[in-house]
DNA sequence: TTAAGTGCAAAATCTTTGCAAATGT
DNA sequence: ACATTTGCAAAGATTTTGCACTTAA
């Protein structure tokens, strides 16, 4: 078995960018956070290691390429997870639902949940649908 | 028939709200904007004739009171649109279907459409929904 | 009269940009 | 070697806070 770390260097090989330690560590809180993170939530996770400005340019990236999806929670604020193997640089699917602690602001995205239909009023067209969940996450309930 | 200002001015009363001029140009400016605004675009419907921190405090004193609700838009950027009269201080009710226009970025509230019912996993309890549609809009698909 | 609301200045965030130095391939 | 990526400094954008002045009730 390859280990993580190698799996990441491959996530970024396979999407033309350099493998860097800023990046590396990136991809690693994310995918070890089970939730999607904002980016300050990240910067206290990762510590000095980064600048604030390169995390924010990583993120930017990553979000381009497809390797991570953006998630806007109720705040307003710009949250970060793993996209599906499905994201390329030129279409993301991120038709899941996204659940919104209202206790500990974390996101949690619920792959297993499918979205509804909706049709669209005369003269609007649908791109995309986002449907997000709000309440209280397992973690703050059982508290 | 009352005129609007005045309906505005009871709105406010209701509220336990003094009835001053920034509050009657911030309601008359949303009611007739047609979608929910944005506190920028808000800011130049209106022009100079409140200061920008002004608005920012009405808007939000008219979300705790439950005048106004708050979406937030596919950027992050905070909308406003008038709440229906179920809304109060201690409960919104905003369980409608929201439509972003990926072009002219106006958000539509789309009150005919009724949310589907969603089950929460183990552990989560559900608060509240909320479903973003994203697309173009009927005036941005007629020009 | 007096509590609530407003305007201005200033601070606190959050995010982006420009450029030189460092790094991966 | 060379294009990419990073760090730092600085600017821009957005939102909040403090305080004195004004206004609605």
């Amino acid at each position: 078995m390859v280990s993580t770390e190698e799996n990441f260097a491959n996530l970024l090989r396979n999407h033309h960018l350099k493998v860097t330690n800023a990046r590396l560590e990136v991809l690693a809180v994310i995918a070890g956070y089970g939730a999607a993170v904002s980016q300050p939530v990240l910067e206290k996770l990762i510590g000095t290691g980064i600048d604030r400005v390169t995390l924010y340019r990583i993120l930017n990236t990553f979000e381009e390429k497809g390797i991570l999806h953006k998630v806007i929670d109720l705040n307003g604020t710009a949250n970060y997870a793993m996209c599906s193997t499905a994201c390329t640089e030129h279409q993301h699917h991120d038709e899941h639902i996204h659940f919104n602690c209202t206790n500990c602001h974390k996101v949690y995205c619920m792959h297993s949940y499918i979205l509804p239909n909706v049709d669209a009023p005369e003269g609007f067209n649908i791109q995309s649908l986002n449907l997000s969940v709000n309440g209280i996450c397992k973690n703050c309930n059982n508290e």
